[in-house]
DNA sequence: CACGGCTGACGTCAGCCCCT
DNA sequence: AGGGGCTGACGTCAGCCGTG
């Protein structure tokens, strides 16, 4: 159950975490954010998390290239 | 039953055998190569979680080591 | 040269270039799993190592807010 | 050069990323570990770190089973 | 229990790219 | 420029496991 065999399940199960993950992620993030912006307005440089790299809902790894070019952007930003 | 007719019923069930299993491992490829390329793009947002994190809490440290100054 | 000895030649050639690419696909399928498992690998230890830092983000910003008061 | 075809460059560039991350994880850790020593003392719960599963200088992935075992009691822990 | 869907592993062909 | 090392993709066989 842990480890399906099917590769559908495999990518599901993923999917899913990484899912939850980022979301936890950007609430700890928002959270810091706002516990700290009282202390350093002026040093807010909003710079996008860029921890889930497009608006899809799910990565959906259909729509991605060779090297995943725009993870690549992603990092270099 | 015609042995002629025996033999054919038992090649043509082998050849839609063979031709059910060859598109199969043509999916069964395509789902590994996606799986694969999940992982990747898992590890690289990852990545990118991680560096982000640890950013923030080098800055909240800084913050609060300020703090007690 | 004799025909029966170029064909034998041309044979064992095919013969040895089949056989080298033979071992060639065994390593290189044995690296792809080795890679896969690398992936996976490294993903779950992204993975405690997010929940680790969130965490401690999660106890710092506790900590940060307390001394605020 | 980002990508390599071979597996065995893949492969060495992933445990180069992860021995750098799991250096600057345990570097930040240990820091902020020190630096609120000072405040709770007594919640001083130190579990593992659990950030590299084990003691090899590599993740060195040819000794791990089916599904990393290790791994999971380290997610459970 | 037999059957069929998926996948692991194999051998082969085609192709890329590094090396000489 | 050509040869050889690796890998992508294919088809086939063997085997596991869920489903009827």
């Amino acid at each position: 159950m842990a480890n399906p065999r099917k590769f559908s399940e495999k990518i599901a199960l993923h999917n899913q975490k990484q899912a939850e993950e980022t979301a936890a992620f950007e609430q700890v993030m928002r959270e810091v954010m706002g516990a700290t912006r009282n202390a350093q307005p002026q040093y807010l440089h909003l710079s996008p998390t860029l921890g889930s790299y497009r608006g899809g809902s799910l990565p959906n790894v259909n729509q991605i290239g060779n090297n995943s070019i725009d993870l690549q952007s992603a990092l270099t930003n | 039953q015609n042995p002629q007719q025996i033999a054919e019923e038992t090649s043509r069930r082998r050849e839609l055998r063979l031709m059910k299993n060859r598109e199969a491992a043509k999916e069964c490829r395509r789902k590994k190569k996606e799986y694969i390329k999940c992982l990747e793009n898992r590890v690289a947002v990852l990545e990118n979680q991680n560096k982000a994190l640890i950013d923030e809490l080098k800055s909240l440290k800084e913050l609060y080591c300020q703090k007690n100054d």
